[in-house]
DNA sequence: CCCCAGGCAGCGC
DNA sequence: GCGCTGCATGGG
């Protein structure tokens, strides 16, 4: 393995589970180096998470901090620490599916990634009708050909900037030869770039999850479901509530949350979050969502995270 | 070979 | 408003 110029290390103690929470967050760049080492370019920093011991991280960073308390806000916003999962489903709930809250439990360790909201964006919009693994390698190689050079074979995620001035040709090659795919990219990030989509006005609490929404809709490449993603993940909107397929198959089989519609219509996919945000809890509903997701995949499911 | 993978837009009806 | 189709590719 390559030396990686590490300007600090940090071993902490940390209530997480790694491998759940980097999955949750969907950080799609996060690439495992080894059994229980992740390594990722996080705000233009490479930072390793190596889990030593259950509940204990070294954490490494590029990033020069002044002392290890600074690397050490530094990651635990990134890894959204912050929040307890424990005591994040309502007492209703526990009451009423008291199964699922004891199946979903073994996820406690789970958390949601405060990402970057260019990033979050992009990368969710080239989640469309592929695996986890395929979405990876478009991030990857967008940032390689795009993104600036960082130290060995790592690259920043490309600006705005960057991206809204990619040759197309060059831009489908990272968007698994979808041309319309890149095209909406590249559309997306002329806006950011010219100011006329504002993702920091986006954010929670400036703006409420509503009008986040409602803006990102307007995009083309953008729809129920990547809209509310980047609200979750990227803007601070925790009560974002995304369904996809994994999702509405367990709102179908635990709660009976079905459509007669085969396909899921935007008055459908309204109906079915709405009825998701009064079971879980509003306020907190997109990590809710999470956890019941990565016990779903995981434990009934049978898939793997990485 | 078939089916599915963290969907969305465009179209006909 | 609903349902079908194209988009591309890898892995089970």
């Amino acid at each position: 393995m390559f030396e990686l110029p590490f300007q600090s290390e940090l071993l902490y103690d940390v209530p997480l589970n790694l491998e759940a929470t980097l999955f949750c967050g969907q950080a799609f760049r996060w690439q495992k180096l080894g059994e229980d080492t992740f390594q990722a370019v996080v705000y233009g920093e490479i930072l390793r998470l190596t889990a030593l011991q259950p509940n204990r991280l070294l954490i490494g960073s590029t990033a020069e901090c002044i002392n290890s308390k600074s690397l050490r806000d530094f990651v635990w916003h990134y890894l959204g620490l912050e929040d307890d999962v424990s005591t994040l489903l309502p007492a209703s709930f526990i009451q009423t599916y008291p199964h699922l809250y004891q199946g979903a439990s073994a996820y406690f360790g789970l958390r949601l990634l405060r990402q970057e909201p260019f990033e979050t964006l992009v990368s969710f919009m080239c989640a469309q009708g592929v695996g986890i693994a395929l979405i990876r390698r478009q991030t990857t190689f967008t940032s390689q050909s795009f993104g600036d050079f960082i130290a060995i074979t790592e690259y920043k995620f490309p600006t705005p900037e960057q991206l809204a001035n990619a040759p197309i040709g060059k831009l489908t090659r990272c968007t698994n030869n979808n041309a319309h795919r890149a095209r909406h990219i590249r559309a997306i990030s002329m806006a950011v770039a010219r100011g006329d989509l504002n993702l920091a006005q986006l954010s929670a609490p400036h703006c409420d999850f509503e009008t986040a929404r409602e803006t990102l809709l307007r995009y083309s490449g953008i729809g129920e479901k990547i809209a509310d993603c980047v609200c979750l993940f990227g803007l601070g909107h925790h009560t974002a509530f995304p369904i996809d397929t994994h999702v509405r198959q367990y709102l179908e089989a635990w709660f009976g949350l079905s459509t007669h519609t085969t396909s899921l219509t935007s008055k459908e996919y309204r109906r079915l979050s709405d009825a998701a945000r009064r079971i879980l809890g509003a306020e907190q509903a997109g990590l809710a969502g999470q956890l019941l997701f990565h016990y779903w995949r995981k434990d009934v499911k049978h898939m793997k995270a990485f």
